[in-house]
Order: structure tokens, then C-alpha cells, then sequence
DNA sequence: GATGAATGAGAATTCATTCAT
DNA sequence: CATGAATGAATTCTCATTCAT
């Protein structure tokens, strides 16, 4: 009653609230399997338990529901990490911890497959490109810095930050086109086996 | 008579072979570009100097153009690299000449792409799924045991053998993913420095 | 909350409901005038007052139109035949009431060359044959074989019970065919003399 | 050598006329089969042991073909009933000699089928409909009527000679009608049946 | 005469989007 | 807010037809 400034969220807002996070978790699923083109608002409506004019409540156009659906989402994996490897003081530790989470993804890929979803769409709409890149750039730039900080301390330098950056963007591509190549080739690449080659390599390749 | 057996005037097999040859190039370049959904076989018929029908002519679908791209062409970059590695005697060089070849696809990136493309498109396809898995077995198995053999040569032993494909399954995966990182993050990655990048990647993966 | 189960506000059902009439009428007047395969669906559309997506919203095909036509309306002639017939105590009125009826459909042929069209549909399409036989099977039999029953009463025994169907199938034949023949020949069968005609070879024919 | 005025056809006359020949044979299977619609000419050509081409070396469109498989073979019908009827001197002996024929034709139903595709064909085309009336009255006017006296003979007077002709008409529909329906429900009109029934009818309605 | 490559008009179908309720 | 009917643009695919050989 007294809490004006803090605005407590009324019932519609929280009904609100909780078809938006319907939506966008049906999204999620479906974008990552069946791909952005392939999949249509139908069915993500009726995953999420609503019909199609139910996403056009929310969300202003199918690319829209993707960008929400990024904007709103794309630091959960960074909270992730930052939870696992902030309290952790030894660097060797934390690059292990990483490489763990790495691996992991591999089991239920949602990040490196809706990432490699939306990179290539944005490389793909001419018309889109500016805005997406623009929008990532504000999403993710200052979460892979502050990443890459966090995840090396000590050991980056101005001289290698850069580096750092760079081995970390194409380690989360290789990431996605691993998980892409393991569903492909799933008796050359089980799970096991490849999280363990994707490990080695990390171990490389993490040395800065 | 009606000469189905008698061989067909030599005049008419080239034209078809030129149309086809056209038409395939036109493909790989507008799938590559835009993707394999997005791209409509009216370009692709325009890009080769035709219209739609000539493409119904050839192929029985845009899925069978899509395959048929592959089967006659995915041995194009292993004949490449077949010719050369087979005449260089140090595994060395052999290895310092393939990752040569691999930064060098990024400036031209057809099959990184399209091969992430085809896999996508069949991990997405139920229906597909099957037919395209064992026609790309069909097609790259023994291409790539081949060429695991030709490159490591000596270093190859029963035992790392799998270990060996694994690990170029997983380079292919990080020459696509860098190409579409390069594409979407082109100042965090400009070219040079992510051939420098891969290259160093590569001299971790290539220890076998 | 999304209320699948409570039932939809009755505006839209009538709004459904009046589309879809509205849909089969049309329909069912472009097949009858044009042939199912030389009727377009955007015309179908049209005449209703819609457009092409319309008929996409309530009928999965052009072929699941037609079929829905003929299952929601194939029993509209029974309904009237037995709405003339079942009052009538006397055999030889109920004949002629019929006979009546059926030189009447030459105005409006509708059914008849509608059932001519679907019949050589299921004909000609092997894989639709089976659905589309077992289909008119359910909603015919039980209207053939009550309406002999309806139309013939003591006349109709055990052992001419089939008989009689054949013969009623046959009618049906020699309608359609006589609608056909009038429409192709009008002068040399003009409607009233068609209808005399019919008349004459009706009596022949339901003797049993 | 002093034949010029029986012109013997020369070789290429002969090779045209069997090529002629062999694509009407073929029209004519697959029209029927499958309707003319729902033939392409791929098919009809290669039925005959042609490609496409070969019948636009013939004739000059889909319909054209059509066309000229009835007007070169729509007399064989009467032809064949000709040869059949006119030694018979008793008029009750060529009414059976005529019913027997009638039901054979279901077993074979060429003429049925394509007579009832031409009716449909030209009740549907506007814009060919005045064309295909003529062609048609020009073929079989003259041989309906002769072919009413040759059957009905003495029989035949001036007031009756119309409604012969109406019922010769409307029988052939008929006959059109109940192949259609035989094919469709084979197990109420199995073909045995269906000749007994018809037989039956035409009993009673060859009565003049 | 016959082939077969190529055309292009047309048709069915899909699906994002709009809008009255 | 959510529904679901309806739109209409876009796209694949078909097939009669043309034409160089």
C-alpha cells in the first residue's frame, strides 16, 4: 500500500509475465529444433498452451519474438557462469569449471544453437543486419568482456584481452557447430566422446 | 527406333552438362549466401541465365537440387586437398599445408557453409533425415578415412585412428562456426586475426 | 485459462458455421457447372464471397473439400426423397412421386453430376481410392438400402432385395448420364422430351 | 508405277501413320483410364514409344488430339455394329445381336469413357463448345440416324424415328454411366450383374 | 520426324499477419 | 488478454507448349 516506488506487480501483470515467459520458453524449444524458418508461431503458441493471436499480444512480429526472446534471455548463460566462477580464486580451477560448463551444453544445447540460429539469420537479412548486430553488440559485448575478466583475472593483460575475446567467440561458434556435427554424426561423434575431444581442445586452446 | 538405348547426340549431353554445371554453381553460391530456405529457386534459375522450369528439367525438387549439389560436388575440396598433400612427404608440412588450406576458406567459405546448411537442414527434417544421413555417409566416409590416412600418414595407428576422424569431424565444425563468426562479428574478428587464431586452434587439434 | 474445453462463444460457431455453408454451396455449384479439376479454388472462394485462404481455414484440401461436400450433403437428397415418399401408403404414387422427382433433378442437376464426378475422381486416383470408396460406402449403404425399402415396401422380398438396389444404382447412372447427354445434345433432347423419355425408361425399370 | 492416281504411300506416309496411329492408341488407353485432365502428354507419348515432341509433330495441342482420336475412331464403333447388324433380316435378332454388344462393352469400355469425357469436356469449355458440338454432329449425326434404321428397320416411321433416336442417346449414356458406376462399387454391380441389369433395361426400352 | 531442353502461365498450398469479438 | 476467422503475399511444383538440333 505504501509501496508506490517500488511497483508491486498487479494480477495482470504477472498473468502478462507469465505468458511472455510461456511464449519465449516454447520459442526457445522449437527455434532450436526445428530452426527459425521452419518452425511456425502456430506451434509455438500451441506449445505454450495459447493460440497464435496470443504471441501477436505480446510480441509485434515473429522476428520480434526472436529478438525479445534473445534480449530477454542471452544472459542467462552469463549468470550461469558468473555464479559457477566468481567465488572461485584459483584460475586453473575456474578454467576447468568453464570447460565443464562447456561440455555440458552439449546435452541440451538451447545457447549454442539458438546463437548459431541467430548469427546466421542476421547474416542472412540485409534489411535486419544492422539492427541485430547493433542489438547483440549491446547485449553481449559487455558480457563477454566482463567474461573474459572474470574468467582469466590475473592473467589477461592488455595485450592479450583482445586475444582472450577472440578465443572465447570462437570457441562458443565451435561449441554450436559441435553440437550441429554431433546430431549429424551421432556414431562418429557420441556425446561422450565428443565432449571429452571438445575438452582437449579447450585445454589448448584456453592457455593465454 | 525411339533411341532411349542409342547414345543420346553428344551436342544434347553437353548442353545438359553446361545447364547442370550452371545450375549447381548458381546454387552453391545463393545457398551459401542466404541459406537453403531462404533462398528461392527463381534466383537460383536466374543467377544460371534460366528460368524456374530448367531447374524441374534436371531436378525433381529443391531438396534434390540441394542433394544432388552435394553428391556431385562434396569431393571437390578432398580432391583438392588430395592434390596437395599426396606429394609432400613431411607430415609437417602436410599438416602446416592443410591448415594453410583451411584459414584459406574463409575468404571463400562455400562448403564450410553449405556443409553446416545440409546439416542443419537434415537434423531438422524427420522425414529427410534418414535418406540424407546415409547419402552423406555414402558420400564422405570414405573420403574422410582417406584423407585422415593421407594426412597423418605414419602418426596414424589403429589405435588413434578414431580418435584422428573425430578431430577433423571437429575442425570442419570450427572452420564453419569461424566463418560465421567472422561474418557476425567482423571487427572482433577481422579476417587475419581469425586466420591467426584458427591456425593456432588447429596446431592444438592437429597433435595426434 | 485457455479455454479449449468451455465452450467457444457461439457467435464464432455461427460465423463458422455460415462460412463453411457458404463454401460447400459455392462449391458444389462450381463442380457440378465446371468439373472438380477445372474448377479453381480461388473461384470457389470468390463465389462465396471470400478469398483462397478462406477454404484453407476449414478444409485441409481441394480434395478434403470435396469430400467434406459430399459428406456433410450426399444424404440431402436421401432426406428429400424420403420426406416425399414416407407419407405416401400407395406403391405405384410412391413410384410415381419418384419417378417425378427424379425427371425433376434434370433442371438442377446438382447431385447427379455430382456423384458422376466423384465417382470418376475415385476412380482415377489409386491413392485416394480406398478412403474415397470406404468413404461413400459409410454414407451411402445404409441410404441405398433403406431407400429401396422406403420406395418398394411389400414389394420388396429377400430375394429381389439386391436386384433392387442394382437397379436403383443403375437409375442413378442413367440420371447423370441423361443430364450429361441433355446438356451436350439440347436439341435432340430438350428437356421435356428428356423427361419423357426418363419417365418411359423408369417404368421399365422399377418394375421388381 | 502407274498408280498415280491411287497415290500408295510412300514410306514416310507409312512411318507417319504408324506413329499417328500408335499415339491415338495410346490417347485413347489413357484418356480413359485416367481422364483427359489427368493425363500428361509425357505419358501418352511414352505409352506410344515416343517423347513429347513426337506428338507436336502431330498434332497441334492437347486438345487437338483429343479431337483427332475421336474423329478418326469415333465410327468404329458404328463400323463394328454395322458389320454386326446389317445381314440379320429379323429385326427382334438384331435388337439382341445390338444388346449383347451394348453389355460386351463394359468389359472393354473405351467408347463409353471417352464419349462421356467428350460430353464433359465440351459441356465445360465455353470457349470450345460451339466447336466440338459441330465436329460432333458432323461424326455421328449421320451415323445416329443410320444407324436407327438399320437397327429398327421396318419399325422405324416418320413419328417415331425421333424418339428412336432419343433412346439410342440416352442408352449410350447410360451404357457411359454404368461403367463408371460398376468400377466404382464392384461389389453391387460386379460386371456380371451389371450386364444382366442392362439387358434387362434395354429390353424394355429398345421397344419402339 | 523426333528429341529433349527450356519456357512460363497457372494452381495448390503455406503461413505471417490483421482484426472483430 | 486471447481467440480464431480471414487475408494475401510468397513459393513450390506441374505441365502444355516451343524450339534448336
Amino acid at each position: 500500500m505504501h509501496q508506490k516506488d517500488r511497483p508491486r506487480p498487479n494480477k495482470h501483470q504477472l498473468r502478462t509475465a507469465g505468458t511472455r515467459a510461456k511464449l519465449l520458453t516454447a520459442a526457445s524449444q522449437l527455434f532450436t529444433e526445428q530452426g527459425f524458418e521452419n518452425t511456425q508461431l502456430e506451434e509455438v503458441a500451441a506449445r505454450a498452451g495459447y493460440t497464435r493471436g496470443a504471441i501477436y499480444a505480446h510480441y509485434a512480429s515473429k522476428e520480434d519474438l526472436f529478438l525479445e526472446l534473445l534480449r530477454e534471455r542471452i544472459d542467462r548463460p552469463f549468470a550461469q557462469l558468473r555464479g559457477l566462477l566468481e567465488s572461485e580464486p584459483s584460475t586453473a580451477k575456474r578454467l576447468e569449471k568453464f570447460r565443464g560448463w562447456m561440455t555440458h551444453q552439449i546435452a541440451d544445447p538451447l545457447w549454442p544453437i539458438l546463437t548459431l540460429e541467430f548469427q546466421l539469420y542476421a547474416m542472412r537479412r540485409p534489411s535486419a543486419r544492422a539492427k541485430l548486430q547493433s542489438m547483440y553488440e549491446l547485449l553481449c559485448q559487455s558480457n563477454d568482456q566482463e567474461f573474459a575478466k572474470l574468467l582469466f583475472r590475473e592473467r589477461l593483460s592488455k595485450s592479450n584481452a583482445l586475444n582472450a575475446r577472440r578465443r572465447l567467440a570462437l570457441l562458443g561458434a565451435l561449441l554450436s557447430a559441435a553440437v550441429v556435427a554431433t546430431k549429424f554424426h551421432p556414431e562418429l561423434l557420441p556425446r561422450k566422446a565428443l565432449q571429452r575431444t571438445l575438452n582437449e581442445f579447450m585445454e589448448a586452446l584456453l592457455q593465454i
